[in-house]
DNA sequence: GTGCAAATGGACACTTTTTGCATATTTGTC
DNA sequence: GACAAATATGCAAAAAGTGTCCATTTGCAC
């Protein structure tokens, strides 16, 4: 990824964050970025683009923020508070630190979605090897590894949304886990 | 003032201050005082005189606030820091609470800053009011009332936008508040 | 119930803004 | 100087916002 790129996403990730993305312009990005509104017609070909972009972006970091504090978790409810921690306790905060929660995601349209779905695969696999060394206990229960993996991205995913409160989202989150690790035969 | 015209300059002053006044609509002002956009153009004219009834309502609210807390402020410098505190420290607080401090202001036109005018000759007039006790040792110092008054408002106007900090504002409105004491005869 | 005023939703013409692109010019690097 | 990237400028098409008109609905007094 061009330097240059990742500028002018960071940029564009500081406007949709502050305006949210309906209300944020080309114009608005390539002057945060301090760049012409030219030069952002070089790097992406439409406003789209820079949303998936960014959204793509978000995606790795958070990605590669799990993996790298993964290393040396040992027990899985450990590994399991980390990652609903950065998938979802984590985008919370940083949603409602801004004034404008919900706007910016109410100009997320079929580019953005494509993106959001795309990095809810990544983390269903990244889930998937997380929980395959239990994967013995997790069928007896009756689940299959991918199930239960998809059942945790998407619960979490969907709790950071809809919880009515932080301290609701993680009581939402300690349930969610305590229901993996009963799946895995690893309540403690 | 009806309710609903209260209700909906109220909603309009959540808008300008959360994304700022050109990026605020006036069917983001309908939607956010629940209200259909008809009605909103029954009650206001146009988006200019939302932007009036808004900076009116504040001017109106501080100058109230003011005259409230005034009451049994015996000394000079008492009512020097309540009335700058309101005028200055508070506006300033306010604005920097959103992340969009300045964009609030970037669509004042016309209509805002003749609104604005407005309040600030109230604000003179009640300074004047407040200085005029001390008429004798004002004059006798080379200024009027008057011009005195207006160093005051004009200069905590001024002083909110061109400070570098929060500190330097209260800074500079004791300096500001030093000096009229000075000119009052009234230095503790 | 009837009557009346306010509120609403929809459609509309108009204006402004934004988008995406094409093209010419400038800048910086080798 | 040569070449690529960045920029400035201009433009048509699309989108969004403004302000108005009008028909319908709602609420409230009588």
């Amino acid at each position: 990824m061009h330097e240059r790129n990742t500028k002018i996403i960071e940029a564009a990730f500081r406007m949709f964050a502050r305006y949210g993305v309906k209300r944020t312009g080309m114009g608005d990005i390539a002057k945060e970025a301090g760049v012409a509104r030219q030069t952002l017609y070089n790097a992406f070909s439409s406003k789209d683009e820079v949303l998936s972009a960014t959204i793509d972006l978000f995606t790795e970091r958070t990605l590669a923020n799990i993996r790298a504090a993964l290393t040396g978790q040992a027990t899985l409810e450990d590994q399991l508070d980390l990652i609903l921690d950065h998938l979802s306790v984590k985008p919370y905060d940083m949603l409602n630190a801004t004034p404008n929660a919900q706007d910016i995601v109410e100009g997320f349209n079929n580019a953005g979605q494509v993106a959001i779905k795309s990095g809810d695969r990544q983390f269903r696999k990244l889930l998937s090897g997380v929980l395959s060394p239990y994967a013995a206990a997790i069928e007896a229960s009756g689940y299959t590894v991918e199930q239960l993996a998809d059942f945790v991205q998407v619960t979490a995913s969907s709790s950071k949304q809809k919880a009515r409160s932080r301290k609701h989202l993680l009581q939402l989150l300690r349930t969610l886990k305590l229901s993996v690790l009963v799946a895995a035969d690893q309540v403690g």
